[in-house]
DNA sequence: CAGGTTCTTGACCGGGCGGTCAAGAAATCC
DNA sequence: GGATTTCTTGACCGCCCGGTCAAGAACCTG
């Protein structure tokens, strides 16, 4: 912190108030020793959990001293919390990008449902900490809320895809559930190895099977 | 669960050996003893956690000394292994006892499915706590084992039942594994308080649509 | 170069954790 | 009733964790 021994000197304005404050003023470099944090502690969380790894651990593997750590966040929970969210802002941006593409309800319903899924191949580490998070409440709480905004948007596309006639009446808001449940179950399996090296052979054939299931069970 | 199966009798000389070793030869009083401390620690990490609940907290929950806990388990380890490794038991007890009614394959397929949604929606504890499991390795392992044997088991039903002819040909290791998952995902569902109100309004409502799902999805 | 801000260090701290143990209390056995 | 075994107590221990902070280094900006 620095600035001044105790209390805020008259140092301008808003920031620097307090440790890891929210929105921190970084350089270039800072943003790449936050980055190089954020990734560090997500491997780490996702592969020894994330209670048994210590603070320590993170700056001692990224080979800095511990001060960096709460410079750049709070605390330790805040940390876990932050790449829950940036996780979420990251799926949706690749969502919407994959989506775009096509034009009709039923059609980004599906392109969605491969995004969800390849970034979930691509994301394991983090899916791994969304299981844990639901443990606990402090993340189980932000994890709720995310996955409502995640509901919520697939249900709009669903309640679309039903006034157009592409797919059978019902409860949309149901259907979405069972969507994203249908995902996350498989997006599960990547995260914990549960595919066997036959099932996984080929990602795109998965993806076909499991967007296929979906449909079926929705517009059947 | 509780019961056990009535220890060997014949007070070996082996046992006493250390703290909570493995097979104790336990009194009355004592088994009443160790079924709180279970019953009470799988409430208290479901509520707020297993690193964030302490031994202490256990004990003092249920109104004794430390030594208490250490006289019948080993470690807080060991601890959550033991509720991991008996809730297996009491579902697979639980499948068995209600799959004997149904004599084909299709029809202890079914049984079995609705058997295991409704322990879920009795265990949600418990469900909470394998979810915990997965994002640590020690608890990993057990689990993987246990995922393994109740998928083995279906794949045999679901093999028998596709050379009866009742279901369409496949896969039967994939098929067992597909329906495993959307078990799973129901169970998690009532474990996170997922469902609505509505949606929740009957559960036999909802075992029925997702057995049908299931079987739908297998059978087509 | 001075002056300010961002960033880094690492010794340090209080506290809570999992786990131990010597000393008994209760049952149970003979 | 003595001896044996099961169970209980709670003070205690060492460790390590998350978090702090005074002291700078590095880097801007002018």
């Amino acid at each position: 912190m620095a600035s001044g021994k105790d209390t805020q000197s008259s140092t301008g304005s808003a920031d620097s108030s307090k440790g890891g404050g929210d929105k921190r003023q970084l350089t270039a470099r800072g943003r790449d020793r936050r980055d190089a944090l954020l990734e560090f502690a997500t491997k780490s969380f996702a592969e020894r959990g994330f209670h048994p790894t210590s603070v320590s651990d993170i700056v001692d593997g990224i080979g800095v001293g511990k001060g960096v750590f709460y410079w750049y966040f709070p605390s330790k929970d805040e940390l876990l919390l932050e790449i829950l969210r940036e996780a979420l802002t990251d799926l949706r941006r690749f969502q919407r990008s994959q989506m775009n593409e096509a034009n009709d309800p039923l059609g980004e319903l599906e392109a969605g449902i491969r995004a969800s899924l390849a970034w979930s191949a691509d994301n394991a580490d983090v899916l791994r900490l969304v299981m844990f998070g639901w443990t606990e409440e402090p993340f189980a709480k932000a994890l709720r809320r995310g996955r409502r905004i995640v509901i919520d948007d697939t249900t709009k596309l669903v309640a679309q895809a039903i006034e157009q006639g592409a797919i059978a009446d019902g409860d949309p808001a149901m259907l979405a559930t069972a969507i994203i449940g249908v995902t996350d179950e498989l997006g599960r399996h990547s995260a914990l190895g549960g595919l066997t090296a036959k099932a996984q052979a080929s990602v795109d054939d998965f993806m076909d099977t499991a967007v296929r299931f979906c449909l079926r069970g929705i517009t059947g």
